[in-house]
DNA sequence: GTCTATACGCAGATAGAC
DNA sequence: GTCTATCTGCGTATAGAC
């Protein structure tokens, strides 16, 4: 077996997603990329038309990356509300470890609203907000869950999970500790699970 | 009673604080600032020295701001656990609607590590986030909570809670509503209120 | 205090040689 | 595909008149 060869453009989206994810879009410049790929910038701009390109192709991955992890995760697992409750968490958690980066860019772009650059993130989310709060309706309905109001369920469960890694920078501080160390990490995702279980189980 | 003139300096920092919330430090010009409040940018660069300068006073403002009404209000309840959650909750809440920027600015250092121009937010929350998780383990201990971890609850409360109002641009796209009118807010608020208690309550 | 004029650097993007 | 050289615009910051 021969070595692996990455793409230059490879090798410059993963480039500009951690540049993306560390400064955002504005901070970061095209010789910020160009130097951690080992080239020059007239080079870089062989490969994507522009910044602007360059940052949809990142974002893009990010987003797309994630959904079709969670649709796979879905899709493996019965119709138990509790199993599949489980499988978002774990899934979603897992792959926010092996991507740190992507969480960062999903995280700037929500915050910026996420209609910067022609992109529309709540366009491409909300289908699957819809979904999400049609199947707690659906359980809570049926008993499995405790009646609450999905949406807020939803939305709250989205920042508890996802703040610990968008934020990890600052956690860092706070708990004088990789928070992205395995054990960490799953200490926040056992305690996010029992968090919402202890809230969603019937009384 | 004679109309109040806020001075120069203040609304540049008013006008600075918006700018920096909506669109991150780097993205912001001077020029930006300067138009917002009416002026030209040497005129804005006399009154601070530096970008730099502006962006830290509005960021120390910012969190010093939080800070101050999140002690005001603690130090007015007694030392019953359930009422300070609440407290902090509510207060925390209400200041965020009534200054929905300091919330972005503050997440955007968040993501940045929080330690960028000289500004160090995890020194300054780690005392809090301490005094915060020992309030936690004591009421715990106590009886008043179900065990659980409280560093880990801490996070994921921050999250939940801060999330609703520093992602409002996204959250926007997902309902179809201004998520900061006064009931969704309202609505977020409960839901955490319920969500924590849910949790916290010993069985 | 605010302005115009200006200095200076760095950004993104293009032209054209190799 | 990658490079050097270059264009152009915008950024921060300063000088000095009013």
């Amino acid at each position: 077996m021969a070595i692996e060869h990455v793409s230059t453009r490879e090798s410059i989206l993963l480039a500009a997603q951690r540049c993306f994810a560390d400064h955002g879009y504005a901070a970061t410049s095209l010789n910020d990329i160009a130097a951690e790929v080992g080239i020059r910038r007239p080079s870089l701009l062989h490969h994507f038309v522009s910044k602007e390109a360059l940052y949809g192709e990142v974002f893009e991955r990010s987003l797309s990356d994630w959904l079709v992890r969670l649709e796979d995760a879905v899709s493996g697992v019965g119709d138990d509300g509790w199993a599949l409750l489980d499988a978002v968490l774990n899934v979603s958690a897992e792959f926010f470890v092996d991507n740190p980066d992507v969480v960062r860019v999903l995280r700037r772009e929500a915050i910026d609203g996420g209609v910067n650059l022609g992109i529309d993130m709540g366009g491409v989310l909300q289908p699957l907000f819809i979904r999400a709060t049609a199947f707690l309706q659906r359980e809570m309905d049926a008993g499995t869950f405790r009646h609450m109001q999905p949406d807020y369920v939803l939305l709250s469960a989205y920042g508890a999970l996802l703040s610990y890694f968008s934020d990890a920078p600052l956690i860092a501080g706070l708990i004088d500790e990789d928070p992205l160390g395995s054990d960490r990490v799953a200490g926040h995702v056992s305690s996010v699970r029992d968090l919402y279980q202890a809230a969603l189980r019937p009384s």
